[in-house]
DNA sequence: TTGACTAAATCAAACGATTGATTTAATATT
DNA sequence: AATATTAAATCAATCGTTTGATTTAGTCAA
């Protein structure tokens, strides 16, 4: 009952303080890095008490884990179910190199759309590129949640698309040849607005790369009308 | 008195000090975050004394920035050479497509020795693509010094070789869509590594990505089907 | 050859501020 | 009473930077 003049500062809603350490996490890591960011920079964005940190994730670092965790999540709740179906064709339809392809390209255009035009994937593209440059005890959370069955599924895709098996060697490198150009195009942001003086990623700019991305595609998995033997004489 | 036989560690030695602080700069910042490296574990590294760091470079800061041009002219040392003569090829003997390919191929494989092949390398990655994820000052110096000339020069070859200007917008994505595949087989070497079970990145590991990449590189640039000599392996 | 002088370079030590973490006491909601 | 959550104070450790003294190398006058 004291305190009654002020009745701003709150007190429980469950989970709400948890909840907004692992949003301020998600951005403050992600824009920084683990060492550029303080406890305080995370709770003065979160807008809840220093201790919470301790009383909810151990520390600073058990708070990094659990963004971790939380990026997978978030991840996973739309590409889990892409991932799933595309192995479900591929288990029970016998697709064929067209089907194949098809897949391949909305797969990775739904990738593209997720990393490229959501200003939200930026938060959690700086933790994952981070731990790839060096890797903490993150990067196998990070692994085994989101790269592992990505890479999984597109090298069941190219595999099919060139007649390797799919955990072979050349199967995997090609794989992620296929992934490189969408992946500079979100690392070298920075770079690439400025050579092309774009202003930012706006849905034009996204829609030219994703053009390029699929003609890289086409060309390499051999659907570009001459190399390919097998079902050519596909109009243009 | 001019004595350079000493091995006393407290003396002059003009330059040392500061190539010292350069060399653990290098090191430090590149493997772990600007944050992530204190001034004593650059003095610590470097076995120089700590107030070295302001006296020579008037602080952390100013000390990263010297680093980031310090890796300019580093790089600089062989880029700009192969640049060089490919432009001039370029402007003075009106080379064929097939020609401009041997130039890409042989210069892409130059990249990838020096990206993926040196250890000294993975130094200056480091702080390379820190700088593309969140960047600073040295952002620009590296942009000015690497990033701008490379990219102009895969420009013009790429410009050549699919008829388009070197200038245009296809022309600049189509080049990083092509470096994207060397790209991420140096920023993802930890999860590829990991997924190919291999050790490190030996020299047969190399030369499977070098294979890879080159794969692509003539199936986007439409060589295909022409049977192509390459007399490359000009390198040390 | 001296010896005084200077500027550059290096040093150990300490500075004030900030770090991640912890504790305490109080308060609000169930 | 039990569970969350807060503000506030405090902790040892470490941060980047500064300080004042000292060592070194080179110059120059005698």
């Amino acid at each position: 009952m004291k305190n009654t003049t002020e009745q701003n500062k709150k007190t429980h809603a469950p989970e709400e303080t948890r909840r907004r350490l692992l949003e301020s996490g998600l951005e403050l890591f992600g824009g920084y890095s683990f060492d550029g960011v303080t406890t305080r920079n995370l709770t003065d964005r979160a807008d809840v008490n220093l201790a919470s940190i301790q009383y909810y994730f151990g520390g600073k670092k058990g708070l990094y884990l659990a963004v971790a965790r939380h990026i997978v999540d978030q991840v996973s709740s739309w590409a889990s179910p892409q991932i799933s179906t595309i192995e479900k064709i591929l288990r029970d339809q016998d697709p064929d190199k067209r089907a194949c392809f098809d897949l391949f390209t909305s797969f990775m255009d739904e990738l593209l759309n997720h990393v490229l035009g959501n200003p939200e994937s930026t938060r959690w593209m700086g933790i994952f590129l981070r731990e790839q440059i060096k890797p903490t005890a993150a990067f196998d959370i990070l692994y085994e949640g989101i790269m592992a069955p990505i890479n999984c599924c597109v090298c069941k895709l190219v595999g099919k698309l060139l007649d390797l098996p799919e955990l072979d060697e050349e199967t995997k490198l090609k794989s992620y040849a296929l992934i490189g150009p969408l992946l500079i195009f979100h690392i070298s942001r920075a770079e690439i607005v400025r050579t092309l003086d774009w202003e930012e990623y706006d849905a034009a700019a996204i829609e030219a790369v994703r053009k390029v991305i699929h003609d890289h595609s086409k060309a390499v998995l051999g659907l570009d009308g001459a190399p390919l033997k097998l079902e050519q004489s596909h109009r243009k």
